[in-house]
RNA sequence: GCACCCGUAGCUCAGCUGGAUAGAGCGUCGCCCUCCGAAGGCGAAGGCCACAGGUUCGAAUCCUGUCGGGUGCGCCA
């Protein structure tokens, strides 16, 4: 399959025309044309597409960029489909399009449907992307959700630009807090049991959550463990804890749409021997050595600090601003050096690598950029890889902070969210921002019906079109590409907007950033809406044209692929497109 | 003390990895239906892109510094 777009056909174009202006020794033989962009300009009135190759290669051609632009324009105006090619500003070259191009955009939309936008771009290339992650310790609650929702849409999007996408969860089942998660388990084990257990003691998690896992345990083992010493029972519920804490999760994600392909467990990293043998390698290769860290900086130095000598990964040659232990003093591995011998295993998976971590763990990135860095370029395959910070969400409603105790385990989980405001919407407005930036999520504002909604107002642009072509249906009008050339210069600036859908995939997808496709599609939906809105003024301009039934049919077509395209980009977002509102 | 992220209209945010006169929603002001397409649309006002330098044909975007906001900083996970 081959990438379709518009803007790629006419790009080749245009270096086609570069091409043979090397041939011809107006532009030094081997020149990049790798700058040379081809974009729709900011301004309509510019034209339809724009060029700056007159002045990213006026320097190599030892010219001005208006002369060369002369030179370029008069290759481009050779093409059918270009009606004029104008030299502007600095050096830009404005290209006017032909309609027959844009309805042939049109028709390519109807024909390649669902498939309108996906890209060739990623063929042949695995990504891994991790998220979520969350400890197996409880629910996942709205900490985790940006997250997960940005990692879920980016792997989707990854997947439409042509990307196989190994989609990923690490579970944590090796730390102290699943021994924690253990003893709170049993805790409600006996409480299930009959026993009164009175306040849960500090350091146990409290929430009521672990009640049914209590009751489960007492079901599938009777009163065998309630007496038994710690060291006998805690092996048995950490698995079961963590087995039923996945379920939970499993199931919070279920909600969001979330499905991943590969649940690696931590523990059983450890049982197989990998940072061992990540050691090993790095010993070897003098990038673990046996050192002792300095005392930490804060403000409040602590005062019980020892210094010990710990195996240290030379992270300082990467840019870190310490060596970071991979085994702590009493031989265990620290979760870095789980981490480590985890993502070389997944490196030697996949083409490349993303992880999506809460902006809690910025201070960890160096540390683990460099880990990568050092065992695959030093194995020979050097791996992308990249890390996606998401910030923290302030929950609010009615413009009030939502208050949440930790103490009481009572906090707003991803269940309670989804149920009060529905899956879509979630997904939606977690991608209406830039995932670097913090967000507020009102509960209030992302449920109303208005345009200060993006998520409604795209959908009921997509509803729109739907009861159109309904209404259509009862007066026996199909959309038909018969008699496209009646299409006016709205119904082309329409078009446009929605032959951008490819371009945008492909740029979204390789700054690894999906919330530039709810924008998009936020710029469509306005586009469909005003236009529209000129039906209000002259009933002519409306997609059902009375006593006019090849127009309509022509513009039916039309609202046919705009939808299309809407439907499009909110699958990649996994969000629905409503029927009506 | 150090590291990372952020600073764009009164407010909430985009800005296509360096392009033309910096955009949208809310709010303000003015318009468009006596519900057959107003859950919408059109227009106006509103900006020293925090500040100062630098890089080049060209900077909100890249580099350096300053100021301001957020986050993190032991062998935790």
């Amino acid at each position: 399959m081959t990438t379709h777009t518009l803007y790629n056909a006419f790009k080749a174009t245009v270096e086609t025309a570069l091409g043979e202006l090397v041939a011809e020794g107006a532009l030094p033989e081997g020149t990049s044309f790798a700058n040379v962009t081809l974009e729709p300009p900011r301004d309509p009135s510019h034209g339809d597409l724009a060029t700056n190759a007159a002045m990213v290669l006026a320097k190599p051609a030892k010219t001005n960029p208006r002369a060369l632009a002369e030179l370029i324009t008069a290759k481009l105006i050779a093409h059918p489909q270009i009606t004029s090619a104008d030299i502007a500003g600095p050096g830009f070259i404005n290209l006017r399009l032909d309609p027959a191009a844009w309805l042939a955009e049109l028709a390519a939309i109807a024909e390649l449907a669902d498939d309108y936008g996906r890209s060739a771009m990623g063929a042949g290339t695995s990504v891994n992307v991790e998220y979520v992650s969350a400890n197996p310790t409880g629910p996942m609650h709205m900490g985790h959700c940006r997250g997960a929702v940005v990692g879920d849409a980016l792997a989707k999007l990854l997947e439409f630009a042509g990307h196989e996408v190994i989609r990923e969860y690490y579970i944590n089942d090796a730390g102290g807090q699943v021994d924690v998660l253990a003893r709170s388990a049993h805790l409600r084990y006996r409480e299930a049991l009959g026993e009164e257990i009175g306040e849960i003691p500090e350091g146990l998690y409290p929430g009521d959550y672990l009640k049914p896992v209590g009751e489960a345990l007492a079901r599938e083992f009777g009163d065998k463990h309630a007496a038994e010493d710690e060291a006998d029972w805690l092996p048995i519920f950490r698995a079961e804890a963590v087995a039923r804490m996945m379920d939970l999760i499993k199931a919070d994600l279920a909600l969001l749409g979330i499905h991943h392909d590969v649940f690696a467990s931590e523990a059983a990293l450890h049982d197989a021997g990998k940072p061992d043998e990540a050691e090993a390698w790095l010993r070897a290769h003098d990038l673990v050595y046996d050192g002792v860290l300095e005392a930490p900086k804060g403000k409040a130095p602590p005062e019980d600090w020892e210094p010990v000598e710990l195996p240290l990964f030379r992270s300082t040659k990467y840019g870190d601003d310490q060596d970071r232990p991979i085994k702590k003093s009493n031989g265990a591995w620290t979760y870095f050096g789980a981490d480590l011998a985890y993502h070389m295993q997944k490196a030697s998976k996949a083409d490349a690598l993303i992880d999506i971590w809460g902006a809690d763990h910025a201070g960890t990135v160096k540390r683990i950029k460099a880990a990568v860095a050092a065992l695959s370029e030093g194995q020979g395959k050097p791996v992308p890889f990249d890390v996606k910070l998401v910030q923290m969400v302030q929950l609010m409603r009615g413009g009030e902070p939502v208050k949440m105790s930790k103490r009481s385990g009572n906090f707003i989980t991803i269940a309670d969210m989804i149920e009060e405001v529905g899956k879509d919407v979630v997904r939606f407005t977690m991608l209406t921002r830039k995932p670097d930036a913090q967000m507020e999520f009102d509960f209030a504002k992302v449920v109303e019906a208005s345009k200060d909604n993006p998520v409604f107002y795209v959908q009921y642009a997509h509803a729109r079109i739907q009861s159109t072509l309904r209404k259509a249906a009862e007066a026996d009008i199909a959309p038909l590409s018969e008699a496209l050339e009646q299409l006016g210069q709205e119904e082309l600036a329409l078009i446009a907007r929605a032959a951008q859908f490819p371009r945008e995939v492909e740029s979204a997808a390789k700054a690894r950033e999906p919330h530039r496709i709810a924008f998009y599609l936020y710029d469509l939906a306005a586009e469909l809406h005003a236009f529209w809105n000129l039906g209000n003024d002259s009933p002519q301009k409306r997609f059902i044209v009375e006593q006019d039934t090849g127009l309509s049919a022509a513009r039916l077509f039309l609202a046919d692929a705009i939808g299309q395209v809407l439907r499009n980009g909110l699958g990649v977002l996994g969000v629905e497109a409503v029927e009506s509102m």
